[in-house]
DNA sequence: AAGACGGTCAACCGCATTAGT
DNA sequence: GACTAATGCGGTTGACCGTCT
């Protein structure tokens, strides 16, 4: 945990809003040397920050695979869902919505969903679409989401950030969803890192490991909803995760 | 046209937790 | 076990922008 830098070395940190420079230098600092001690990522990427505007910074807006952009109305089911059951939890609630981070849920909930919710027990509480949301969220496993995915004929997923994936599910090299996945490790990734190396592509054959079952098919359900591929900064996560030829899903 | 107001979002702050010494 | 520093997390702030009056 504890890291040798030199952070008594900064003068002063810059605070406020990022230029596209400082956004350039730390998104080219972190795809060349991946993630190690944020606190000294400032001082090796020229930056006037200190470590954690910079986390902030890359988790929140230029980690490759954000979304950005409207939230479906899926994902603000989702976000309604688990905000019921684990309330505040703004970043267990993003590692249900890949591509979304904490801070956004966070901003949406507030700006939005909050003032929905309100409005929406004042003036039915009694009313199904209540009882409805209610019912869903009593028990996470039970939500819509699972329930259709269940369903035959979805399409499956063909990529993946190791990153998507909960911790607990990747403690294993088999992961619980029928047919081929390509799950990427990129360099920026604490999971991937030591694990595989970094920059690789790894199709896997997946398993039917039935106690990760659940929490990979919720990820692969949101993933499902996505339309536009293009929302996603494929070229920097290819760029950085794969060398030309290794871009097995590059037809995406 | 311009000031007030409200909504959105990026970023900061402070506390809690984790992990090294 | 105590101390210390790094990191994670949630709450809050402030800048910006669009709409309203």
């Amino acid at each position: 945990m504890k890291c040798k830098s030199s952070v008594n070395l900064i003068p002063k940190h810059k605070k406020g809003l990022w230029s596209p420079d400082e956004d350039e230098k730390l998104r080219d600092y972190i795809l060349n040397h991946g993630l190690g001690c944020w606190s000294s990522v400032p001082i090796n990427a020229g930056l006037q920050r200190n470590g954690k505007s910079c986390r902030l910074r890359w988790t929140n807006y230029l980690r490759p695979g954000l979304k950005r952009g409207m939230f479906t109305a899926h994902e603000e089911q989702i976000i309604l869902t688990l905000h019921s059951t684990l309330g505040n939890k703004w970043s267990q609630m993003s590692r249900h919505l890949p591509g979304r981070s904490d801070n956004e849920i966070k901003n949406h909930w507030h700006s939005y969903l909050k003032k929905k919710v309100v409005k929406s027990d004042a003036s039915n509480e009694d009313s199904s679409s209540v009882s409805s949301l209610k019912s869903v969220t009593s028990s996470p496993e039970s939500s819509p989401h699972m329930d259709s995915l269940s369903t035959a004929g979805k399409i499956q997923p063909k990529i993946l950030f190791v990153d998507w994936i909960s911790p607990a599910i990747d403690n294993s090299d088999e992961l619980s969803v029928s047919g081929d996945v390509d799950v990427i490790y990129p360099p920026w990734s604490s999971q991937g890192t030591t694990k595989k190396e970094g920059s690789r592509v790894s199709n896997l054959n997946l398993s039917n490991e039935v106690d990760m079952e659940s929490d990979l098919n919720d990820l692969i359900y949101t993933y499902l909803n996505i339309n536009d591929v293009n929302m996603y900064n494929w070229d920097d996560l290819y760029s950085a995760s794969t060398t030309p030829s290794q871009s097995s899903s590059r037809s995406l």
